[in-house]
DNA sequence: ATCTTAATTAATATTTAATATCATATAGAG
DNA sequence: CTCTATATGATATTAAATATTAATTAAGAT
């Protein structure tokens, strides 16, 4: 459980019903994308707007509290930002999987001879999950 | 130089002026935007639609001639589709450099335990370049 | 070289994504 | 509870992407 209400206050941003419920959104499914969270909210805020989602998704990536996911040929996802980690996806179902792994190797390999100081990186592996390869097998 | 009137001919598109265009900019440029194309493009053929621009990208993505590029917070960029490497991305200038690293272990230890099949990866690097961390030094 | 025709283009319209504006509402400090 | 700066909802606007269609063109056949 994920303290929201502070983190915002800290960054001096009120907590809204709708940005508190962005971001719990977000931390319970994970993934979302614009369109997922627009459908998903109305539900609870029939009044709400999806200039409300836009203005706070950006909002919250500037602040650093929310990461945009872009994946090729994928609509872009948006999660509550942690540990970095890689994204694991598959093309037939769609689903998006976090995974820990050391990307110190990878980084050091790529950067060793060019002196390019890297901030940050970003990994998906597209391909087919557990499940789907069950399914076609 | 890379025959793309042959590969063209191999999946059955016509080689026009516009589609050979887009694909030489591509090739010589390495990462292009959209937008980046259709300048480009629009002083060499002066009555070019950017709808021929966007019907094409997504053809000859279709194909695999060329490869979306996304990275978070820039435009997606598109590439000639060649040997698998990753992005050198300077926050700073926008470049874009590509370089060959050895996935495999990454891809292994990712995938090891969860019999996710990889078939394509995504990696980008978001840091500063060496020509700009010379400017600020 | 000319003819033929299926594919492609340019131009435009349409759809969808994202941002900007502004009057009203509300979080949160006092 | 009151006050005010911030945020929201509604709408307008701008930008990105796709669809439609009449006119053009690539390229194989003659």
């Amino acid at each position: 459980m994920i303290d929201f209400k502070t983190i915002l206050k800290e960054k001096n941003l009120k907590a809204t019903h709708q940005r508190l419920a962005i971001l719990e959104t977000m931390n319970s499914l994970k993934h979302v994308s614009i369109e997922n969270l627009y459908d998903l909210l109305l539900a609870k805020y029939p009044t709400l707007s999806k200039a409300t989602i836009y203005r706070n998704v950006k909002e919250l990536i500037a602040i650093g509290l929310i990461t945009e996911i872009k994946i090729p040929e994928m609509p872009t996802n948006y999660e509550i930002t942690k540990m970095p980690h890689i994204h694991l996806v598959c093309k037939i179902c769609n689903k998006i999987e976090d995974k820990i792994v050391d990307t110190k190797c990878l980084i050091d390999e790529a950067t060793k001879d060019i002196g390019f100081k890297t901030e940050k990186s970003s990994i998906s592996l597209v391909g087919v999950c557990s499940e789907c390869l069950n399914i076609q097998a």
